[in-house]
DNA sequence: ATATTTAATGCAACTTTGTTGCATTAGTTA
DNA sequence: TAACTAATGCAACAAAGTTGCATTAAATAT
């Protein structure tokens, strides 16, 4: 959240999100800032276990999720990624868009395509996740 | 597969999968002929961990995806679903279609109904998961 | 600047889904 | 009926993610 690189008190703005600026929190939005693909919750763990618990990032995702910075998806073998929103609030996540997972580096994107979800006789959609598996640009060439 | 509702020679059909017409393969087959929606390899273990062991189910639906007979899938939480194929086979599976989970009651339903995947620039597209989610028929009544 | 409050953290233990190795059992073919 | 070996059960394991609780450290009040 934008928040944090201004100079606001948190506690008017986040309800259930995040209130204090830790050192944990920084470190993990300093991370969505630099890389614009999503990052699975497993390399975050990988990549900062010297600086921080598993638990600590698990915690702290999920509050960034409630917020709007973060939403989350499933990649292929059921495990969780996240990724900056692009106009989400803690009030309303409008981020369904479809990702790409490379079956090769394992690498996800976001796409900014908009996919046509059919509808469902007498059922009510509300979210709709969708994956497309391949071979990246890098990986293909 | 319908090999086992004739009498062939198995062997000449079944290269990799299922070879022999064991009691739990009969239950499992009897399951998905039984039920068109698809189950979930935890309900399966719930429902038969009296006749036979998780690891059983689990060895025995991957080999009947093998076969063409079950295409697999990830359902809202990461957890593996599976349902009856289409004209699948060993060779192919070509069952790529959406999958309706209700957040109420858990159930799955395979869709008929094709989704346009858009094409990704120097990317080579292989499979796509779609998954939608939202309150059934029965629960939204 | 210091004390107070309590959100956030670390740790260990746990839960759940799914997998592996190996000895034993039971379909299938000879 | 015997022989072969696919399939099974069991126990132990692996990996992702969660929970409870004592401790630490941001933010606020003094």
């Amino acid at each position: 959240m934008i928040l944090f690189f201004t100079t606001f008190k948190l506690s008017y703005i986040c309800v259930m999100g995040i209130l204090r600026k830790t050192k944990s929190v920084k470190i993990l939005l300093d991370e969505f800032e630099k890389q614009s693909t999503a990052i699975s919750a497993i390399t975050l763990i990988e990549r900062f276990h010297l600086n921080m618990n598993k638990t600590t990032i698990y915690r702290i995702l999920d509050k960034l999720e409630d917020d709007g910075f973060l939403h989350s998806f499933l990649g292929k073998n059921g495990h969780k990624w996240y990724a900056q929103c692009s106009g989400c609030s803690s009030a309303e996540h409008h981020d369904i868009h479809p990702h790409f997972q490379c079956s090769d580096c394992g690498k996800v994107e976001c796409l900014s395509t908009d996919v046509l979800i059919p509808t469902i006789p007498n059922c009510k959609v509300d979210v709709s996740q969708i994956l497309i598996q391949g071979t990246c640009e890098e990986c293909f060439s």
